[in-house]
DNA sequence: AGTCATTTCGAACATCTAGTCAATATGAGA
DNA sequence: TCTCATATTGACTAGATGTTCGAAATGACT
């Protein structure tokens, strides 16, 4: 018998084989369905991580050169190298992918700006650390700037955290020469300008202080204030700085 | 022979008739060519103006809305009221009425900012005149505000003129602070985001000269400066307000 | 080498969109 | 009322785009 993976059985008036593997199988089912199940499931939930991260990544790629309600899923499925069918196991639209996209970029705001937003407590000091964290990330990361910069134009709604918190340091300064809606607008104008600037890569020499400086001028601040402000910045990125050095 | 406008030749081995009403329309062409084409190419031409400004104004309608790159011809044509063929006829593709809507823009600019040009030698004033048209024509024409900050986006290269102009008053800007390029790209920002706040009708209180105020405070004048110049500008235009009050 | 839960694939279908063109409408003048 | 140069019309074609779904591929495990 052994060696024989099948069992006869007959002079029942019925004639056939049983797959003996496929009773064992059978037999053991609970504990194949935990373990294989389990596992299965993980490998493709990592399959399925990959290749959502390409369609995320290709999205990024084809905003950082073209309007975001110019492109299509045939757009996307060619640029990330899936098939279209793809596209839609895990998206429900071009919509829902441009969401995640907008996601990540909040998400890599909040790593931006919260390390100033816990460190900081004075106003404007706080506004000069977030539009300083903004700028030198748009002027080191073009096509993140770019992105940044159609996303805002196609999706507003989603930079409402930065506007929120912006909005409250803007309430807390000194001084009131102008409401703090309109310094927020004028702020977020600057900064989503940046952006649209970085992103194309023109403005052939760039000055990411000039730029912090002319902001908090705008919003109130004597050229005194605004030189002080800067100065104290640039002195804590110094010593953030020197802290590394030291550290490694 | 009175009363027939037929006659007859015959006896050459050919018989036909001519119609004299025929001949005479021959004979009196130059004519009726003139009078007849000169006067009907002018009321096709009166037609088509008509067909035409209401593409465009369909177009600047939907561009007001939502996303010039998300416009079709088909929105167009059902917004105008015109069938599909007739926008054909006008323009040659969707980019066309595109460029069509930006040189109305542009014109609408050119009447704004011209007069300060004209009339204004000192750089800073200049440029708050202008600002100041500018915000006042956003803020009194929402839809103008909307249509410009969408072709802003889409269509960056139709602001250039201004862009030319405006660098070369801050080029003639005392003090140096920053780079001229920065500065432009700074009270662009602004500009653009005004447009874009007003155009969407939010922002419920606002203040224009706050507006203006920023611009040159961004741009380095100190804010003393800045209220001198913001004192000419409103002295300039109360004078103006009262000679128009004075001729009329 | 065989199994199979899961993902991926791409052909197929429906709809949308750009662009064309023969037919029709317009309207001032005869 | 009739004419006719011109503008307008809208059905039509071809191709782009969105969406679905059964078939094929994947890959860890046995």
């Amino acid at each position: 018998m052994q060696g024989n993976r099948y069992a006869s059985l007959s002079g029942f008036g019925l004639d056939f084989q049983v797959n003996m593997t496929y009773l064992k199988v059978e037999f053991e089912e609970s504990r194949m369905a935990n373990v294989n199940l389990i596992r299965r499931a993980e490998i493709g939930r990592e399959k399925r991580v990959r290749t959502r991260a390409q369609l995320v990544e290709a999205a990024k790629a084809l905003f950082a050169g073209r309007a975001v309600e110019s492109v299509t899923v045939d757009d996307v499925v060619q640029e990330a190298g899936v098939a279209k069918g793809t596209f839609y196991t895990h998206f429900d639209s071009l919509e829902a992918l441009t969401a995640a996209v907008a996601e990540e970029l909040v998400q890599s705001f909040d790593e931006l700006l919260q390390p100033g937003r816990t460190a900081i407590a004075e106003p404007a000091l706080r506004i000069a650390f977030g539009c300083r964290a903004f700028i030198d990330k748009a002027f080191n990361d073009a096509r993140w700037a770019a992105v940044a910069a159609r996303m805002s134009a196609a999706n507003p709604q989603s930079g409402e955290n930065i506007r929120r918190h912006l909005l409250d340091d803007l309430q807390h300064l000194s001084g009131e020469p102008a409401s703090a809606e309109l310094k927020l607008e004028i702020v977020v104008g600057i900064m989503i300008h940046m952006l649209r600037v970085l992103g194309e890569g023109r403005l052939s020499s760039f000055d990411p202080d000039a730029v912090v400086s002319a902001i908090l001028r705008a919003i109130g601040l004597s050229p005194q204030q605004a030189g002080s402000v800067l100065k104290h910045l640039l002195a804590a990125a110094g010593m953030e700085k020197s802290l590394q050095t030291t550290a490694s």
